[in-house]
DNA sequence: ACAATTGTACTAATTGAGATAATACAATTA
DNA sequence: TAATTGTATTATCTCAATTAGTACAATTGT
């Protein structure tokens, strides 16, 4: 269900809130589903509790989720796929730009093409 | 002609990278064109020159930059490959971004990750 | 009522990448 | 020859990420 890569430069709580978002977007995990666990989770993945629970802290304070003391974590019940959706495509973008930049693109270059999608 | 952000969370290294590349891409840098002594660069970064080295050396592993001691470093005479790529590069940001409006992204939204990569 | 589960909070220790510091060497230039 | 240049090496420092350990409070299930 979950899956981390720990060699990668991307800290593995940001690793996780992404497959969080991306669960939920693919419809995977629906409103007022839960979450495993953190313990369990933690265990699971090999990785200290506080590593998950940092993930969950971002995931309820980003509205993806919520978390009660006793009971567990839920995915949001208004959370909207499509919201969800619109969240990855983002930061499809947001990847895409990084490797453009890292290429020479300049911040114009960049302008000029998002123009593009709200004037034509 | 350098520039830097201390506080950034990215390597002082990949800034210096993405300056010259970008610089190279501008065409304010051509073809045969010395680059800064690793010394002064970053004596005038206040830099320690490592970094600078670092980043040098991966210039030149990418193919931009070709260095030689007591020689220098200077731009590569062939970099039409690279800019192929940040075509490329920049082909897949527009896709992302047509998926991302397709999805409900505003242009407000966009243009706050687009800052990101050249503020953050 | 009781035990287990759960999220949360906290401090301390560890790890690794990035950066600094200092020095040295070899090739080139003037 | 003396200065400049890229490169290499080793040691040290810094900081975020992670681990480790413990504890507490609310909930669940029996």
């Amino acid at each position: 269900m979950f899956t981390i890569d720990l060699t990668s430069r991307k800290p593995i709580y940001e690793q996780l809130y992404n497959n969080v978002v991306r669960l939920i977007s693919a419809g995977v995990l629906k409103p007022d589903d839960k979450l495993p666990p953190v313990r369990s989770l933690a265990t699971e993945l090999s990785v200290n509790p506080n590593t998950v629970s940092k993930a969950y802290k971002l995931l309820e304070a980003d509205g993806y989720i919520c978390s009660a003391v006793g009971k567990g974590s839920f995915v949001s019940p208004d959370i909207s796929v499509q919201n969800a959706e619109k969240q990855l495509a983002l930061e499809q973008v947001s990847a895409r730009i990084k490797d453009a930049v890292s290429l020479g693109a300049t911040k114009e270059e960049l302008l000029k093409i998002l123009d593009g999608h709200f004037n034509g």
